[in-house]
DNA sequence: CGCATTTGATAACAAATGTTATCGTCCCGC
DNA sequence: GCGGGACGATAACATTTGTTATCAAATGCG
């Protein structure tokens, strides 16, 4: 999310190096949590090289709500925009390196940029466009099968199937990975 | 979502009070279609008297994705701001009186609003509140069962289930209608 | 290298949900 | 007021998906 506000926004170059040159970049085994769901969230983080998962536990069942890869960024919106408790975790699937960028740093910007119309508007385009990406999540989730939802995953972003373990597709297509397996095979199936 | 505004942003009063006098006001019988799945928005309709639901089709299956009562407002935002074919079908459940707002008035006045920073900073208010809106619909058709969401329905917002035909409460919650039925049953078994 | 862990496939069975069909009731519009 | 459509319940059966268990292959780490 910053890097394509970054990219999008030139006007505010000035602002993210500012902000940037105060970030510190850590290096990370796999399956390590970053953010625990319960906890507050405190930094925004960055993914420089590897790839991460936003997920939930629900009744020790396993949703993973997103994935992000190189050059996507992630926080826990919700908790860190009103200081509550977050409702995911974040943790890491492979050996990550991963840039953090603090919450107080955060807001410093945040505040300083308050008054900007540029920059509100940039932050009203992002808002819209998350918007339309939870709707979209929501809609495919709701009037696609499985077998659908995965059919779309490898032509749409083949990536995530290729690098991303089948047990969290499966926990993020919202099935269990004895079905993907059975979807797999009917797929292979028919070819 | 006009009227939330109006109450929550007093600033705003005068721009709204000009515009609302450019407002038609019509009654429609129950089961009348205002958006039509596929065309494009023109306008913003809100509930005077009565009921609407909105829906899509997903071959032949009817999808209802939300209901509006009394002092709520609907429009399909992304074929209304993009002029693209909208998603979804807007229709009155109840014989309903609906006040209309053109797709051009309100294009005017968010012109004229447009370098207006509160407006703009109620804008992203408004924004944030349907994001977190659809995550939490989102959220609840993956993590709950159809039995959960529809106990949550009569302890939440007990008047929909009240009000609206079971058809359209199963069609929302995700089953078909003899399912909503079977869950009835059983929930009657247990008092 | 070699072992422990992770990952993925498969089978057998169980539970949840859909489909189709039938029936009775209610209610709205002519 | 009456007739047809809308609404809701129920049964029988079909399909989808989950659960548990087992095994084989791949992988990463010491």
């Amino acid at each position: 999310m910053l890097f394509t506000f970054k990219d999008r926004f030139p006007d505010l170059n000035p602002y993210w190096e500012k902000y940037t040159a105060l970030q510190q970049c850590v290096k990370y085994p796999s399956r390590t949590t970053l953010l625990q769901e319960g906890k507050k969230a405190q930094n925004y983080y960055f993914v420089v090289q590897g790839c991460l998962r936003l997920w939930f536990d629900n009744n020790g069942k396993d949703t993973t709500v997103q994935f992000f890869f190189e050059n996507e960024g992630v926080a826990s919106l919700e908790s860190f925009q009103k200081n509550i408790p977050s409702m995911f975790t974040i943790e890491t699937i492979e050996p990550s390196t991963i840039q953090i960028l603090p919450k107080a740093v955060f807001n410093d910007m945040l505040r300083e940029l308050d008054q900007n119309p540029v920059f509100l508007k940039a932050l009203m385009d992002i808002s819209f466009e998350r918007q339309r990406h939870y709707m979209n999540e929501f809609l495919s989730r709701i009037r696609d099968t499985p077998l659908q939802r995965y059919m779309n995953l490898l032509k749409e972003r083949p990536h995530i199937v290729k690098r991303v373990p089948q047990h969290y597709i499966a926990s993020y297509l919202g099935i269990t990975s004895v079905h993907l397996s059975r979807i797999k095979n009917k797929l292979a199936g028919k070819k």
